[in-house]
DNA sequence: GACCAGGCACATC
DNA sequence: GATGTGCATGGT
């Protein structure tokens, strides 16, 4: 039985506002901010996002040209920066060779198609797959992270380990296949994770105590 | 100085 | 399948 994440979904919403989320001017530039934030903080990837910018790399022809070792210099603040400048390699190298490096053409691809097609990209797990379908590709797809396990299990929404899978299954199935709809829930949680539910024993008071809900 | 941050691949049991 | 480890920076 699935949960009324909907009704969990519009009280995070009345409670933040509308998120408007994932800044980035262009779709390429989303994918490479979702590749640059595995398991980093944001501030970092906007570090290095801002360098790429200023150095002119920030397209799919000067990201692809670009040795690793230069690469990893420019992304150096986000962190993991030879394991990152070699993911990003891989991406640019299946978008060029495969989609002319045009993100408008990667969209034309079917999701039964596409997501395979991007877990296949060494580097790319099913976060950053689904983080670059949802916000660089507009494909609505359920964003499962970190935040969403620990906000869930906190608000009784989860009982036990859910692999990442089987939380995505339950979430497309308990809610309205729409795309700003898994946009802003997604970064609600983002929000409501930075500013309620911190890793222990950091959750002291819950401003979202009220938004407990039950069943699963 | 420890802990945390929009993970992932790979090795091992 | 579950669990452990390397990867690395910058803010709190």
């Amino acid at each position: 039985m699935a949960p009324d994440l909907f009704a969990f979904y519009e009280r995070l919403f009345k409670h933040f506002g509308p998120q408007g989320w994932w800044p980035g001017d262009t779709p390429l530039e989303v994918a490479v901010g979702a590749i640059l934030t595995q398991n980093t903080n944001w501030q970092n990837v906007a570090l290095a996002i801002t360098r790429l910018k200023q150095a002119g790399l920030l397209s799919a022809p000067a990201l692809y040209a670009l040795p690793p070792a230069e690469l990893a210099e420019h992304i150096r603040p986000a962190g993991y920066f030879r394991v990152k400048a070699q993911r990003l390699k891989n991406f640019l190298a299946y978008l060029m060779e495969g989609y002319g490096g045009s993100m408008r053409q990667l969209a034309a691809v079917p999701l039964a198609q596409l997501r395979p097609e991007l877990l296949a990209v060494n580097g790319i797990g099913p976060e950053t797959a689904d983080s670059i379908l949802l916000y660089a590709l507009e494909k609505p797809v359920f964003v499962v992270d970190a935040y969403t396990h620990r906000i869930f299990s906190r608000h009784g929404l989860i009982a036990g380990p859910y692999a990442y899978d089987r939380l995505q299954a339950m979430c497309h199935a308990a809610l309205p296949r729409d795309l700003v709809l898994f946009q802003e829930f997604h970064a609600l949680l983002v929000r409501t994770g930075k500013e309620c539910c911190r890793p222990r024993p950091r959750c002291h008071t819950c401003p979202l105590a009220a938004l407990e809900v039950t069943g699963i």
